[in-house]
DNA sequence: CAATGATTTGACCAACTGGTCAAACTCACG
DNA sequence: CGTGAGTTTGACCAGTTGGTCAAATCATTG
């Protein structure tokens, strides 16, 4: 495929095809369980029709995950070091459960590569997401030295609100075997929503 | 193998490393990922020697598995209806976040099949697990009702407890990677502590 | 409507993988 | 120490998989 000059009407479709049935076959197989015919046929092409748009699979998730990770931190990114922190945190607790809901794919196509022990995502996780959390973890902490907030480690505190959210996409085959009928994401914002408010509001 | 008689002295070593091995091998590539000549390996066997002793990758896979999956359960099944009721709940979160630290390989398997549909696990769910979790969500409401911790809803009482232990196994390279020299456990019990007993802990 | 570049595909390849098998080797025991 | 059961292995096989390539088809535009 011509690398440099515009990409055709053709091009964007087919990639844009290639890239969501990509992101359904590797989130719900993992990378080594995902083949490239099974993408190219969830795309609706032929297998070297596919690799004449992307010169092999890794680059195919390579690209699914860059363009996944901005997405990803950006509820983050939102916490407002001038808003009222409670808010602030109860906001980013919804904000991450909607994605949860709405792109559960993205979230097990993470969820999978970390829990492999991130194979090929060392380098963002050390660089990016290091960085933001850190500054966030930061922001916590002064929240917390304000008495604005109770007191609690802010990057567990971190920890626990990307688990408790993303549970509900990482687990939902066993999240919905087990509450049957009810649909999990309607109790779900009231049981956060109140576990953080009892968690962090101040006592005084 | 001879199936029915008693195992010999080699066949019990060979049976245990070859687990011991695949629990390895298995948590940290997937099914699919995972070989049976890397199996064998690092069993410190040949590949047709790993299957004089299991008849195939599949049957490696499901003795592990349900081996697991009793020993994975046992800390819910402990939460004991006489005691009282906060401290049940601490201690179970407790244990949990025990065995994220002393099992993870144990933990990231799990989350592993969870995370791709539970392909080979939707019956053990829906059977044991259900029945196990619907009790003890009663055993919580009651203990609700009777004005004894926080009202909260309790299946999602317990996914919770689930994510945030588990969270430290599943996804310990990301934790690894943010938290840097220090040891995610060392503060891990203090702040899941205090996240549930400020949230059960009754008003009154 | 050429003709040129973009797109698609059938046929193919080499590497890998799960699994088989007969032959060789080892061990426990009489 | 011999013998039969238990154990190990090299060679092999068939199916799958990522990827290539030349030839065929299609779309665009001068």
């Amino acid at each position: 495929m011509p690398a440099d000059r515009a990409p055709t009407r053709i091009q964007r479709k087919n990639r844009a095809a290639i890239l969501e049935a990509a992101l359904d076959v590797f989130s719900s197989h993992g990378f080594r369980g995902s083949t490239v015919d099974k993408i190219a046929k969830a795309a609706g092409l032929s297998k070297p029709n596919l690799l004449y748009y992307f010169p092999s699979k890794e680059a195919i998730f390579n690209e699914l995950m860059s363009g996944l990770l901005d997405t990803w931190l950006d509820p983050l990114r939102a916490l407002d070091p001038e808003g009222e922190p409670l808010d602030e945190i109860l906001a980013y607790v919804q904000r991450k459960l909607q994605m949860s809901r709405d792109f559960p794919r993205e979230s097990r196509l993470y969820a999978n590569e970390i829990v492999q022990g991130a194979p090929r995502l060392h380098g963002v996780i050390a660089a990016d997401l290091k960085v933001l959390v850190e500054e966030k973890a930061q922001l916590l902490q002064d929240w917390m030295d304000a008495g604005r907030i109770n007191r609690a480690h802010p990057k567990h505190l971190l920890f626990s609100i990307w688990s408790l959210t993303q549970h509900y996409a990482d687990f939902d085959a066993q999240v919905r075997t087990l509450m049957g009928e009810e649909d999990p994401f309607h109790a779900a914002p009231q049981y956060l929503e109140t576990l953080y408010r009892r968690m962090l509001t101040p006592k005084s």
